[in-house]
DNA sequence: TTTTTTATGTAAAACGTTTTACAAGTGCTC
DNA sequence: GAGCACTTGTAAAACGTTTTACATAAAAAA
């Protein structure tokens, strides 16, 4: 039983395998007796269009790669889900580029757009993963691509993810309105944009409320669980120390939680918390979990939209999306009153 | 310009496309000569074989569909990872096949398969993704696939997941071992294997241990947060309430016990909770979760090389790899007597 | 020297589609 | 009844590789 194609279907219907090919894509093209009976053939016979020859004929792979850090990540994972649900509405495959951080895997998943296996790139990381010419990056040398939550600061490729900056503001604001004024920070990796400008949004919140930032109380973490327990076990044996924590991200906040309590610190009677990114577990852990979330699925739409607008010739309205995120209060943080009585 | 194609190099280096061809893909077929001039000639140029052609001509996509319920579930998250690590080892990339739990997309998503797209599927679900012929499914009309952590009991598919059944009973035996009777359980989806297996388990361990399975206690969950709050609260208003949880996720047990100590209870002063799977957050969440821990990058990883196998034409060593679990003691199960004593 | 092997290169077919350019038939207009 | 437009169908080229079968030259064996 060798796979039946087109000719097999032309044969069997008596026509051509234009005709045929006509009736599937192009139905205005054949008459209507003709199609069905050559959709009936093709029913009978289970027939399924080899994928690759057409692309290869049509130059259109009609598969994404998106290039991600790690799937496993509770942020990624929803993005991706985002990316997904329109991919498949839209008739388009994902290729899934799991990198851990690597540049090297970056470019190599990047790469699949040369060899024609992706028709575009959406990527979640700051750098670039094409070598650029003598005189730099050209953006139409390069296949679409759609940077989500980072910036590559190549101009000319679209970027979908929160205010950064404004989100940070919001957080901080959070914590000086409940009354704190020595607030640490631990940031993510700060090679990436989103990174920089929520500590930027920090500097500018603590700036307008006439405030010092102090140097001592800024961690560099990068996103994970572990950095957060790190960062607090450094802060609590500092001399003076700080009322809250602004976390970069949720799974840093919630180690940082873990650590703190394990000292024997109360979260927030001792030190508030605030996270960012809005992951589930946020709403599970004890306390539960001030944060900034992220329309993480929307924001996975978004990139998708755009790209497949990108690929197939339409240029994006705008090349810079900031979608709405929203401060979600929860148990982690309190007003620094509270704070003081115990002490 | 164009792209620039096998023909390209030929012309620029003075010989045939064959001769380009080998110098690629078989080293040992021309003269070393020859050899460094094509590959010269291909770096110069920046040369990247289409892919889609040479798949079209080798009958061999390279690539491989994952079809699994939800990419941001902590669990499947990492699956994927142990299986891009070794897809990507192996030349292989990675189609994402999200399907939220819907048989239709399994369909759509097997059959890239069909399309060539695809030359072989892991399958995290339960159901066959291809209607049965007359005379029911016939393993090797179907193109290469691998169960995980699920079992569609079609004959001839390997699988690759924890001892489910033994893993229940130590989980069981964990929870008997600290004094308690009366467990209550909070299964995941019956159609699948997976969840039956762990329920037989549980009875088993329980029947060994000369104890009754009270049936009020047994609540059929999803595998969600929000299954476990469910299942909790409706526990809760029972007049014979159980002493201990175990729920078949830790999702539904970090859900469950949130349910448990927003009404008052404490875990485990009031009740233990166990979980299952050993996600990253179990560490987190207060108190830390007590569970089966398992193995998710080695099951991701392990699908994969048994599917590669399968695709390169070896067959598998056995049909049930079971990978080992881990009971992972925490905070959230304590001995019966400390919970007596509450009362 | 003649014959046989080995090394190296190539022409051309094949993979399974899509699409262009053309042909033939049909009906309509004037 | 000629001219025209429209409808429907088809032959054949093209997409960019891999691979088979063969050719030639050089080296080895006789």
């Amino acid at each position: 039983m060798s796979k039946v194609g087109i000719k097999d279907i032309a044969a069997e219907t008596g026509v051509s395998i234009a005709t045929v090919s006509h009736a599937l894509r192009n139905p205005g093209r054949v008459s209507d007796e003709t199609r069905r009976k050559v959709l009936a053939a093709a029913k009978k016979a289970g027939y399924t269009p080899n994928r690759l020859a057409a692309s290869l004929r049509t130059a259109r792979s009609g598969n994404i790669v998106v290039i991600i850090p790690d799937v496993a990540d509770s942020l990624n994972g929803k993005i991706i889900t985002g990316i997904e649900n329109v991919a498949r509405s839209r008739g388009y495959s994902v290729l899934l580029g799991n990198t851990q951080g690597s540049e090297k895997r970056e470019r190599e998943f990047a790469a699949m757009t040369l060899s024609s296996q992706a028709d575009g790139i959406i990527l979640m990381s700051h750098r670039m993963p094409f070598s650029a010419p003598a005189g730099g990056l050209v953006i139409d040398k390069l296949p679409p691509i759609v940077n989500g939550c980072e910036n590559t600061g190549v101009d000319g490729i679209p970027c979908v993810s929160v205010d950064d900056r404004q989100a940070a503001i919001d957080a901080t604001n959070h914590l000086l309105g409940l009354g704190h004024r020595e607030i640490a920070v631990i940031t993510g990796d700060m090679e990436s944009a989103s990174s920089r400008n929520r500590l930027q949004g920090f500097r500018e919140a603590m700036q307008a409320a006439g405030l010092p930032v102090n140097e001592h109380w800024l961690t560099y973490g990068n996103y994970l669980p572990g950095d957060g327990e790190i960062a607090a076990r450094k802060l609590m044996v500092q001399k003076d120390r700080p009322t809250s924590i602004f976390c970069f991200s949720d799974e840093m906040a919630i180690g940082c939680m873990h650590a703190l309590q394990e000292q024997g610190f109360k979260v927030p009677g001792d030190m508030s918390v605030m996270g960012f990114d809005g992951i589930p577990f946020a709403r599970y852990v004890t306390p539960s979990l001030t944060t900034i979330a992220q329309p993480t699925e929307e924001i996975g739409a978004n990139c998708a939209r755009i790209l497949f607008d990108l690929i197939e010739g339409k240029s994006p309205e705008t090349l810079q999306t900031f979608l709405p995120h929203e401060l979600v209060v929860r148990e982690s943080t309190s007003p620094i009153e509270q704070n003081r009585a115990r002490k």
